[in-house]
DNA sequence: AAGAAATGCAACAAAATGGTTGCATCAATC
DNA sequence: GATTGATGCAACCATTTTGTTGCATTTCTT
């Protein structure tokens, strides 16, 4: 991957769909549960919110499209996982922005020194 | 603020709508543009997408909303502008995240070690 | 003053989102 | 084997989002 292309059309809608999964107060609130208290199952972390177990199931089911958590089958229960990788993505394409904006004001700040 | 309520859930309420308004590529598109190419008017912005001027003046309301631009009237022509100060809060963010998981490696490590 | 260019505003439609309830299924336990 | 607990699945509903079109308004230009 080239710098040039690091901000192209395929890429926005790969960040898309990340940062959409991200733009919820519930699910970064399942987010924050699943980093500070391990691995949990739906319905332990349905415990902490005030909307039912299948609203929880549907905002994991958004969270693992976007490949922010896994999940595995234990038994009769489904253990949840967060998943550090994508936020480290949704991180870099901040940090690509932040970059492409600081060039944007070099070049405009040569211009008018020119 | 203390790191403690750096994952509070009035910060949820405040990230949340940052995230969504990033959370579109159409949106993201027209940072990237407003970045590279500097302020631009709606017109302009509108010619580089596959969708009429009209949808592109929502998704900057959109941006708007959540401070990602400001917009100042020139004449007959508003002049659209990125704002950076929002992409670090959104950055901050996702570094809280990131620490929150690493602490609760390290408390697994000592636990398990124990 | 007239025309063209840029924007603003409103009504509308389609699709996605976020939530519910009810019931079925599968696994553990007594 | 009967019961309980955890999950899966489907239908349904309300609201929000995303887009459209049509027309009005404002401002520049000739």
């Amino acid at each position: 991957m080239s710098r040039a292309d690091a901000l192209s059309p395929a890429r926005l809608k790969d960040a898309a769909p990340l940062f959409a999964a991200l733009g919820d107060a519930t699910r970064l609130g399942l987010l924050v549960s699943l980093c500070a208290g391990g691995p949990l199952t739906v319905t332990r972390l349905s415990g902490q919110f005030a909307v039912s177990r299948q609203a929880i199931t549907k905002h994991l089911d958004v969270l693992a499209e976007a490949g922010l958590v896994t999940s595995s089958r234990q038994g009769r229960e489904r253990i949840w996982t967060f998943e550090p990788k994508r936020l480290e993505d949704a991180h870099h394409y901040l940090e690509r922005l932040s970059r492409e904006w600081d060039v944007a004001l070099g070049r405009l700040k040569a211009f008018v020194e020119t």
